[in-house]
DNA sequence: TTGTAGGCGTTATCAG
DNA sequence: CTGATAACGCCTACAA
């Protein structure tokens, strides 16, 4: 079914009499023409079926006016189900410039396929919490798209916004222990791109291949000793659950749960509900992101806040500046605060 | 800061001293020359620090190659917090070809800006749930770019999914009844793109400009007579909470909430427990989607069963289908069915 | 196996 | 205000 050639330009040129040049201009550049020849090259350009100038066409002249390509390291139900990175991406999205859309880039084993981003009609890529070698990295520095990186390591040459994670997860840790806690379990987001949940060994805790997860780790581990850590892939409430089981399970019993986010806390939460510990009587649980379903938890849970909306944003400015020809400054770098509520208590 | 002229076809070619057409070649199929003048043209380009072929180039001259656009209704953050669509998105992506990418394209006041579409590099469109008079799809059918839409009128010469929301919300509705409820209230969903929230009166429910309301609206209304209706945009559990508040103080009280999501019925069963109303005893409660927080719901919701995975699937493949060149069937209508839990009792 | 020539649909530059 | 003409970077018959 041969679909007829669709009308171009050129078509539009020919049937009004102009030149291409100026049935451009009649869409480009409304002043650069008589209101009337713009009109009549409208007029016709509708009674033609012509759209408008090709998009991928103009892209090609313009160099320029690609998407954002947003990478992600997880399946979009992974994404979607964590609300710290819904935060994020829609305030990134909603700083854009109004004509440039978002691709957004599923990952499937630690990040977009190599091919994916090869194709990809973007002029700059987003990276969010990627593991440090993921393969779409490299394709975006050998295709040279200028790059902005969240919460993830530097790449030479790229952007960077992250939040003081190693420092907040310190304060939770701190936070427990002056409140007299010695038991404490760690509930922590995926060490390798793996899909692997279960107790994590310190030789895997070690060599972890993502930054936030390290550097949360890191800041647990500060104040902590070899405290026992289940780890769980995505940020799911119900890996929490499972999690937060296990960790209740060890002898001694912890008193005080240190989670990487607070859907993992609410999962803890809901642990303890099944296993009829009050919580904070009973445990201790904290959070990490202060999403707002922290605020509604019941209790209300104690948590790390970091300002998600403005990540996005920021990345979304940096991203904007790398565009017009900035070059990448020094890392952005979001402070990470406690706020104290009624999920933890002294023992 | 004058970024350097990258390196094109043409200068790989020269520099390794074959005609442009032999280094395309080499990239698109490599079985159309020697394995040694592959390797000799691939190891230049590297050396030259081409990255390839062009992405936008390449889509000019094969007039394909862009991405799928998905239209959503709403921002970001809203469609992030609707577990339905989160399936329905994630299935999709992973349905679509490995070299199409997603094209996100949030709503701003009932469906992406009509500017976006115009410059989306895409060469399918897919419609989530937008008002039937979206200024999207205008300009989706006057760049003439196929579309598919999910939950939503036919637009003429579309290819459509949807699922059986009548039938689904009349079963829901029967099914308190049934159980000999006579005081029935409904939390539905936006009626109109305008961000209300509060009682809907009849006027505005008779003039419903999305399609996903009005049907389940018909069901619960084929059933019901005159019930009291609280609209909340958006799916939200906060939302519906605040709904289910209200509802609950109208005289005489409501022994039964008909929610048009399980989110909406996850905010009722918070607001019954902010009341003091046990579930089912006080109170019944039906959901609509059977996300997997139906699940877990405490107690686990009954609610209307429809396969959100197989929505995304088959939109999917309707777009892909589309692509090759197939003109649109009829309608694809998913069934519902009643999945009775323990949130409904007979009172 | 390799090269030639002609598009793909726009935009940009620079005269007129 | 309008119109040639030359890019933009690549693909694809078709010829050699």
């Amino acid at each position: 079914m041969a679909r007829e050639r669709r009308p171009t330009l050129d078509t539009v040129a020919r049937e009004v009499g102009v030149s291409r040049a100026t049935v451009s201009n009649a869409y480009n550049r409304p002043d650069q023409l008589s209101a009337s020849l713009r009109e009549r090259i409208i007029t016709t350009a509708a009674a033609l079926g012509y759209a408008g100038p090709d998009p991928v066409a103009r892209s090609l002249a313009t160099r320029s006016g690609g998407a954002v390509a947003f990478m992600l390291g997880s399946r979009l139900s992974a994404a979607f189900s964590d609300p710290a990175l819904s935060i994020v991406l829609d305030s990134l999205s909603d700083t854009l410039d109004a004509e440039r859309s978002l691709l957004l880039m599923p990952g499937v084993d630690g990040g977009p396929r190599r091919e994916s981003v090869t194709r990809a009609h973007a002029d700059v890529a987003v990276a969010y919490s990627l593991p440090d070698d993921s393969a779409a990295l490299a394709e975006v520095r050998k295709r040279g798209l200028p790059l902005v990186v969240i919460d993830q390591p530097v790449v030479s040459g790229s952007a960077m916004v992250d939040v003081a994670d190693r420092a907040g997860a310190a304060l939770a840790a701190s936070h427990v222990v002056a409140l007299g806690h010695r038991e404490v379990g760690v509930l922590a987001f995926a060490l390798h791109p793996d899909d692997r949940s279960g107790p994590a060994s310190e030789a895997r805790i070690g060599s972890s291949r993502f930054r936030i997860t390290r550097e949360r780790m890191a800041g647990y581990l500060s104040v902590l000793d070899a405290p026992p850590v289940w780890e769980t892939p995505g940020s799911l409430r119900e890996g929490g659950r499972e999690g937060a089981h296990w960790l209740l399970r060890q002898v001694p019993r912890p008193t005080a749960l240190l989670c990487m986010s607070d859907e993992l806390a609410l999962g803890a939460l809901r642990a303890a509900h099944d296993l009829g510990l009050r919580v904070p009587d009973d445990l201790s649980v904290v959070g990490f992101d202060d999403t707002p379903a922290a605020h509604w938890a019941d209790p209300p849970l104690t948590t790390i806040h970091q300002d998600l909306a403005a990540k996005g944003r920021i990345a979304a400015e940096l991203a904007i500046s790398l565009l017009d020809g900035a070059r990448p400054g020094p890392a952005r770098t979001l402070p990470t605060t406690l706020v104290e509520r009624a999920s933890t208590a002294a023992r």
